[in-house]
DNA sequence: CATCTCATTTTGTATGTACATAAGACGAAA
DNA sequence: TTTCGTCTTATGTACATACAAAATGAGATG
């Protein structure tokens, strides 16, 4: 049976927003309506409704109504790749050497809010990554030892910090920070770079439901590029 | 009533994951013997493993079934502000000023990849934004003519050219690219910089059913940082 | 042993119905 | 006029049911 999916409400109902039959701000017919219009149940719209909404396409507020979103928020989703596999999927050999591993007290700067309430120590790590034997990135790295106890006993040498934690914690959130930043004389050694070269630096922390789990500061080779898309 | 909604049900499931007491790769109970368990009808059960799946926490297949998911891609969605609302949300005076506007052909560099198919001339716009008469922001654009033909008459002393295409043209999907650039003499001027200062550079080509729309390169002045979330 | 076919299982979706909930609208009271 | 309730309305969700579709796995066939 051709039933109408929710798929075609929603590519139908896209279809009037792209060609500006109704246009931004423009409240759309209720879902009682469209489902008579469509030959279909009301849950049936309501599921491509919310789907679109979702999406950011329109906005939908009960007794209000269903509007065409004013400003279709830019939203860019990306997919943070761990390093190895970015380096392998460009068909390179990946390694990597860590650098200096102590504990110290939370740090103060860039993640220093996420630390603000730690009191005890934390892992600290600096490592670089390497495809086909050059340098790739430089990361600095906290981890919290409270939330990560096992973390102490890992080995790094086959396994990087970042793989070892994406594998074994589960992570509710995180937030992210990017900049542009000229490479201090050491950070420009370890990366086969010239010092004040303009570097791209992503910042991340992470946190579990029992707190923050780790920050970190990756600086990429000068020249290189991430890039993501959008839908 | 307190019927069990499929928000209970999603968050009973996370809770677990995250608890461990399902295992990354490791198959969950069907639909029907959850339903069962937390009392409630299959189709709750559905819609709440549904949004964990959209938000990647498990991964499901028919016949399958559904499994949490290994490496929960870390995916980070941020929102693109127009750059006006940026400033203004930090307190300043927005302005912008066109610097050179005229059509030229189809670049090769950078984004030369979306106009491959493009043979006419594209509307050309350089810019600089600022912040309380500081500059903020430099920006070069194109923008294809034969899908946006409107764009031609618009006056942008009054608003700038990414804001009326965002309000005026529905997009569909895009492209980003994050990196960090050296400033030129040239850029380093318009942005009160000096030469070879590391700045970030953000790439961004949109597209529409009928075609790609605009391409733009943003170079923001010398320690700026994106920031975003991700949950 | 390889391969193909088909039954079975599990998720996916459509429907009618019923009730819940948010929030705009409107009128009563101060 | 303002403020506070209350009514109304559109969306949100729950449920039982039924059937669709995908993918696995077992059994038949070469």
């Amino acid at each position: 049976m051709a039933n109408t999916s929710w798929q075609d409400v929603r590519k139908e109902v896209l279809r009037k927003i792209e060609a500006e039959e109704w246009r931004r701000g423009e409240l759309i017919p209720g879902e009682m309506e469209l489902a008579e219009k469509f030959g279909c149940a009301r849950v049936t719209v309501n599921r491509a409704l919310r789907q679109l909404s979702d999406e950011g396409f329109v906005n939908r507020k009960r007794k209000a109504g269903t509007r065409v979103a004013v400003n279709r928020v830019q939203k860019a989703t990306f997919d943070i790749p761990v390093i190895r596999e970015e380096v392998e999927a460009a068909g390179k050999l990946y390694s990597h050497e860590i650098i200096r591993k102590q504990m110290v007290p939370p740090p103060k700067g860039f993640a220093g809010e996420i630390w603000a309430a730690e009191k005890h120590k934390l892992l600290h790590l600096r490592s670089v990554h390497f495809a086909d034997k050059t340098p790739y990135a430089f990361e600095v790295r906290w981890v919290n030892t409270s939330t990560v106890p096992k973390i102490a006993e890992v080995d790094f040498s086959h396994i990087s910090a970042n793989e070892w934690l994406v594998q074994n914690v589960p992570v509710t959130s995180s937030n992210f920070a990017f900049s542009a930043i000229a490479l201090k004389k050491s950070e420009a050694k370890l990366l086969d770079a010239e010092s004040g070269d303009a570097a791209l630096c992503v910042e991340r922390a992470t946190w579990n439901l029992s707190g923050p789990i780790t920050s970190v500061r990756q600086i990429f080779k000068p020249g290189h590029t991430l890039k993501t898309k959008m839908s």
